[in-house]
DNA sequence: GTCAGTGCAAACGGTTTGCATGTTT
DNA sequence: AAACATGCAAACCGTTTGCACTGAC
């Protein structure tokens, strides 16, 4: 896996070499997750993309965002209840959501081995360690909420 | 926390004591989540409540689950996409889902005890190991997928 | 010119809610 | 009798899909 996160010409470029067409809505998609660089929902990239092409209809960027998930560009990951966060494919990292102000922040992907390693070992399992947010406070709102 | 899972008596007199009414779809909500003692969705439980009394409504099965998660006696953990799983109150434990089989499994709570630790010196964020289910393959379907 | 890609609107699954009725206390 | 709880149907949110049209190649 790649070791930082893709340019908008790299994820245009290798769209072009899977034989897909570049488009407007994909331009507008693919800009928006370069220049946030964050973990975004559908609604938050539609919106941002819809100030400036209003026409860019939501069922739109959700199949971009699926094509673009196709070809390993972007990644979303599930945090409790709310809506399924994109972000451009790169640094291998795992999530943390904040149960309390619903930000999501990466975590490294080192922080991960020796659990994983342990929850194999003890139960089976393979973690997927980067599909499914953890859940818990941030620092400021573990402060506040207690 | 209980060491161990509730049963149906408990429940329901942890309920008049609080002042709330003791209805029929209330002792078939718990009686299913007693009997399993699993991991299941709303919807199965509910489904297992139907086959004796047909006419208790999904809308009525929430309602119920809600009520019951507001005095601490069931929780209910997100797994990716699907829908939530509900269960009674008890042991500590943390929650892994399988992305292939859509089971959800108890982790040993003191798996996560020095992951959490490290997290939460490496990061900030203090991680709530319950409500949202870690994901990946189980043993059977790791072997099958690869 | 062809076909992938699009916008729209309607459908979806899981869950919540408003309201009139029924049942526990 | 008075709350509280229920059933039903409709609304909700995030997401997916069918369809006719548009625009990249």
């Amino acid at each position: 896996m790649a070791q930082r996160t893709l340019t908008a010409q790299e994820v245009l470029a290798a769209l072009r070499e899977e034989g897909r067409r570049i488009t407007l809505p994909k331009r507008a998609v693919v800009d928006v997750l370069v220049a946030s660089d964050g973990h975004q929902t559908a609604e938050a990239i539609t919106t941002a993309v819809q100030r400036e092409w209003p026409d860019v209809s939501p069922s739109t960027v959700y199949r971009i965002l699926e094509e673009l998930e196709e070809y390993a560009l972007v990644e979303h990951t599930h945090a409790g209840h709310s809506a399924a966060v994109y972000h451009l494919a790169g640094r291998e990292h795992g999530h943390a959501t904040c149960e309390h102000c619903h930000v999501t922040f990466e975590v490294p992907g080192e922080l991960f081995d020796r659990f994983s390693r342990d929850l194999r070992v003890a139960t089976g399992f393979t973690l997927d360690r980067h599909h499914v947010a953890l859940s818990g406070l941030c620092e400021e709102c573990a402060e506040l909420v207690g």
